[in-house]
DNA sequence: TTGTGTGAAACTTTTCACAGCC
DNA sequence: GGCTGTGAAAAGTTTCACACAA
C-alpha cells in the first residue's frame, strides 16, 4: 500500500465537507462514489482511489454510509480530536481568520492571538485575547498550542517563525507572502493568496489550462 | 513542446517574487538556477524544466539575468498589463483582500466591491467603493472588470456566482468554502483556507508527508 | 444489477545525466 | 570549470476495466 499524496489529502477535506452537507440534507443514508464525485466535479475513479489509500469503507452494490464515511475521513484528517491553534498577526487577514467559523466546526480551537502593536495587546477580538510576543512561550505552553498560523506582513514573518519554532509548536501555516522554511521538527506549509490569482491571469492572457 | 501544469504556473509566481527580492537586494545582475532554487527549497532541475515550457531565458555558464527573467515571467503570468478586479463580500476576508497590498504591485487593481448589507453600501473601505448587487452589471461594464473574487459566506456564494457569470466576468476566484462550478466561458478557481490546515492535522496525527 | 476495490495501462511530473555553450 | 537546455529514465497520479460482493 502506498502513501497518499498531498492532493489526495486535500480532496479528503472536500469529501468531508460534501458529506457534511449531505448529512444535513438527510436524503439517503448512503451515497455512491458516482454521486459524491459528481458533486465535486471529479471522477468516481479518483474518489475510490483516494479512499483506497486508507482502507475499505464501502459496500459493493450499495455505496458508502454517509455517517460512517464522514467519521472515517475525520479520523484520517486528524479531526477526531481537538487542536489548539494561535493566530500571529491581527491585521485584516488575522482578524478574518479569528472570525472564521469553519475552524471550530472541525475542532480547531483558536485559543490565542499575538501581535506587536501595543494598542491591540491585552484586548479581545472575536472573543480571543491578543498577547504580546513576549508572552508567547508562556501562552503556547499553558494553552497547549500545537498549531500556529502566521498572518503578519512579510517583514514580521521570519521573526515570528523563529519564535514559534523555539516555542516548539508542531505545525505552522504561513499566509505571509514569503516562502518560509522550518527545521524538520516543525511541519510548515506556505499558502499564498495571490498565487491562485496569477493562475487566472496566466489563463486569461494565454488561454490554456 | 508541452503545456505547463498548474503547479508550474504556481511556481512561476514564486520565482517572480524571489526575483523581485533579489532585484531589490541588488547583489549580482545574474543568478543561477541552483541559487534561485535553493531560495525556494526546490531542485534546480525543476526550475529549469519549468522555464523550459516557455522558452530559453538563460546563458550557459552564466545563469539568468534577474531583470530579464523577471520581465519574462511577468509576461508569462499575464502581469505585463493591468487587470480590473472586484471583491464580492466585504466581511473580514473581503476587507483583508481590499487592504492587501500585494495585488497592486502586480497591476491587479481592485476597482469595486459588492455587498448585500445596506449599512456598508455606498461607503468606501480602503479607498474602494462598496456597491449593492443591483449595481453589479453597470459597474462591471463601466469599470471593465474582468476578474472577480468571491469572499462571501457559503450561503451567498452561489447567488453571487450566478450574477457574476451573467455579468460576463472572465475569471472568478472563490474563497467561500463551497466548491463552485461555472460554465466554460468563465474560468473559476476554488481556494479553501482550511484545506491546508487539514493537511497539517493529518500530518500531525499520522506522521506522513 | 449495482457499485466497490483494485491490478494494469495510460498519462503526467520530476529527476537524472550529459551534450554543448560561456 | 560553470551552468543551461533537454532527451530519457524514474516516479507518481489518474483512468480504465473488470472481478466480485450485496
Amino acid at each position: 500500500m502506498k502513501k497518499p499524496s498531498r492532493d489526495t489529502i486535500s480532496r479528503m477535506a472536500l469529501y468531508l465537507r460534501a458529506l457534511q452537507e449531505l448529512s444535513k440534507a438527510r436524503t439517503s443514508p448512503t451515497i455512491s462514489s458516482q454521486d459524491l464525485a459528481k458533486e465535486l466535479n471529479i471522477s468516481s475513479d479518483q474518489l475510490r482511489r483516494d479512499l483506497w489509500y486508507f482502507g475499505q469503507f464501502g459496500r459493493r452494490g450499495v455505496g458508502y454510509s454517509i455517517e460512517s464515511l464522514k467519521s472515517k475521513i475525520s479520523q484520517i484528517l486528524g479531526l477526531n480530536r481537538s487542536w489548539n491553534v494561535c493566530i500571529c498577526g491581527v491585521g485584516n487577514l488575522g482578524s478574518a481568520l479569528l472570525a472564521y467559523k469553519g475552524f471550530k466546526e472541525h475542532s480547531l480551537n483558536i485559543v490565542a492571538a499575538f501581535d506587536v502593536d501595543p494598542r491591540k495587546i491585552y484586548k479581545k477580538k472575536s472573543g480571543i485575547m491578543i498577547y504580546p510576543l513576549g508572552d508567547m512561550k508562556k501562552i503556547v505552553r499553558s494553552r497547549a498550542i500545537e498549531i500556529a498560523i502566521i498572518a503578519t506582513p512579510t517583514a514580521g514573518a521570519l521573526l515570528i517563525l523563529n519564535k514559534l519554532v523555539s516555542c516548539k509548536v508542531k505545525a505552522i501555516l504561513n499566509f505571509a507572502p514569503v516562502k518560509l522554511t522550518a527545521p524538520p521538527s516543525v511541519k510548515l506549509r506556505n499558502v499564498d493568496l495571490s498565487t491562485e490569482l496569477f493562475n487566472l491571469t496566466h489563463f486569461l492572457s494565454h488561454g490554456v489550462r
